[in-house]
DNA sequence: GTTATTGTACTAAGCAGATAAGACAACAAC
DNA sequence: GTTGTTGTCTTATCTGCTTAGTACAATAAC
């Protein structure tokens, strides 16, 4: 899975979003060594000060812990990453529900929508 | 229903979403007038340099007729308004069904977090 | 015909995000 | 002890978004 950047939002800001769909997906297991600054911004195509930021943030998080000198490493405590993962999905949920009331539609048929699409990806 | 901006993306684009929603929710009614680039700005409390590049998309978007000098009117296409008004329902669907499969959701799975938000807002 | 309204255009300035390039301290590996 | 790796910091530059202020052409209203 490749980054996904586009331009109307702040990269460093996309770049913690997508690492840290990969840390609590497994991605990068939890205890696992974390790849380095410079090899992450090589992978994204970013500056190293950009990928930087977007780790600090992940750090804030309590997602990855930092080792000065030997690099950093996913948080161990797996019951961090299954309640962020839930509250990622949470929080994502609220925001459709939120727009599609505002287009005037109800649960019922954002859940019949999201079937619906469920049915023709053969999910 | 008040404007809602945030900083992270540009305002005119924040802008042009929620006056299409207000345009295909009938807010602004098909054929009507449509408020000038000086009030909507004011209402906003942002520059009317900002508000028109906003107007310009809606424009583009084939929602909002100009004429040059008597303002503006929502467009009495309505079938264009509908259309517009699914078409942002289904991308939006879409985009969250993404999210939450890269999250490991399965569709069947999302649907039943939108039923069970559904209820506890009572709809 | 005069006036006010409306969309539109322009320039200048400030600010934040992103990039570029380099430097430094801490420490693991040897 | 030396070397290389890593996180971190600094400075400068560029670009796009936003604001501010002003101006102008077209035309509806009177």
């Amino acid at each position: 899975m490749q980054f996904q950047l586009e331009g109307s939002r702040p990269i460093w800001q996309q770049l913690t979003e997508q690492l840290t769909v990969r840390i609590v997906t497994g991605v990068y297991p939890p205890g696992s060594h974390f790849p380095t600054v410079r090899e992450l911004a090589a992978e994204a195509g970013v500056n190293p000060n950009t990928m930087q930021r977007a780790m600090a943030q992940l750090e804030a998080d309590g997602l990855v812990i930092t080792n000065r000198t030997a690099g950093r490493m996913v948080t161990d405590r797996e019951e961090i990453l299954s309640e962020k993962r839930e509250l990622l999905a949470m929080e994502r949920t609220k925001d459709y529900l939120r727009e599609l009331k505002a287009l005037g539609f109800s649960a019922a048929e954002a859940a019949e929508l999201i079937r619906r699409e469920g049915e023709e990806n053969g999910d």
